[in-house]
DNA sequence: TTATGATTCAAACGAACGTATGAATCACCT
DNA sequence: AGGTGATTCATACGTTCGTTTGAATCATAA
């Protein structure tokens, strides 16, 4: 036969299993899609990864570990830019979200199909996985909440997290598909327009993102007295 | 003998299953799990909704119906009161999203519970629960689109959509509750600034949204630029 | 070649799933 | 009181799930 036997069994299991899972969640997935779709035996998910969980958790360390890393890297080098300066937030927003996105491109890094898994996973039921994304991310949000505080010393810290967190959403449903836009839109959009578009997807959200980080901070009705700095 | 017996299994059924899909899913959820909560037999999901997906459309509509014609009366109002003139986009932003959130507060129309699961099912993997929620979606949806346009005349409709979009995802990040919110910090954002203070949570969110809206339009890259990088 | 350890394979396991059944029990009417 | 239709109940059906097993097959080196 033309392809090696046991070349890359992993490598066709882990790629099978993120398209599916993007597809249809992790539960939706069963191990008898992922094993066919790859054209691997049933019991080879088990033998070479050992679980089902363990699986998922590989898939997303594969693509993951680069990421955050590149994050942290390109955060490192406006931070050298700045020269002791905290880093312009639009340069912060931009490392953070701007790489993910940036990665989409990446076919060789799953491309948009590890993205949507992403920003799918992010909302998904399961426990064991927002616990190990959790996990994986922690290293890269305190840095990144760090650069933010930096940035805007006048914007009080919890205003800070809850607007990174309002990113993280609005990121996760722009990258998640076309599906979920389905919701708002059933013209489709035209054809420059559409989501495989990300040359355009891109400065689209980053805009919205730093429009939203740079809003007008909220007026509490409750008139509470000021009791914390 | 204290309750009466048939008094109402179906809601009973009803606010088990919309507590137990919000947490772990409607994949992750069985029928052994919801009729066990409500206290009834397990046939009775199937007597009262015919299967489990009828019963997950029944716990949506049950919600979606008042909150979608709540939302139509805001902007009625609105309308009214700008006679003829375009509505402000941060009353329609209120109008919708708002309208959601005020949502919370009202504990018998579901409050946390459902927004929590509708947050979270914008997301789900089920193929037929965006269509169900696309098509209960459909009328309010144009109406706000329209709503939109006229508001914002000079922002070409695709980019408004784009960002009704980013709008629904940081909401739905914002209100899937306090699992998400942990990616981004584990030190528990002191009490008053705790999830549950939605009073605190509505303005906050509403500020990023509309300066998300309002942010200016994202300037595309030159179509030529040879340079990789 | 033969020995060895890694990998693949077909087959089966027990558990959990959504659903269906038919008898028992209920509320309600005449 | 007796009849009737609605509801509840225990139980079982057929599927599909993730996982396991032990033999077959592979790659590699002595």
């Amino acid at each position: 036969m033309a392809e090696i036997r046991n070349a890359d069994t992993r490598e066709r299991i882990l790629d099978a299993a993120e398209r599916l899972f993007m597809a249809y969640g992790y539960d939706g997935t069963s191990m008898r899609q992922i094993t066919g779709e790859a054209g691997v035996n049933l019991a080879a998910v088990n033998y070479h990864f050992g679980s089902k969980e363990a699986l998922i958790q590989e898939v997303f360390r594969r693509r993951l570990d680069w990421l955050n890393e590149e994050r942290m890297r390109v955060l490192d080098r406006h931070e050298a830019e700045a020269g002791g300066q905290p880093v312009k937030p639009s340069l912060i927003v931009d490392a953070f979200f701007g790489t993910l996105l940036r990665m989409a491109e990446d076919e060789a890094r799953g491309g948009m199909t590890f993205l949507r898994l992403l920003g799918r996973t992010l909302t998904e039921p399961s426990e064991f996985i927002r616990a190990f994304l959790a996990h994986e991310y922690k290293t890269v949000m305190d840095r990144f909440k760090e650069a933010l505080f930096r940035a805007l010393p006048e914007v009080p810290k919890a205003e800070i997290v809850w607007r990174f967190h309002f990113m993280l959403g609005a990121t996760s449903y722009a990258i998640a598909g076309t599906d979920a836009l389905r919701l708002v839109t059933d013209w489709q959009i035209e054809e420059e327009d559409s989501v495989d578009r990300l040359d355009r997807l891109v400065p689209r959200l980053m805009s919205f993102l730093l429009g939203g980080l740079r809003a007008p901070l909220p007026q509490f009705a409750a008139p509470v007295t000021v009791d914390r700095g």
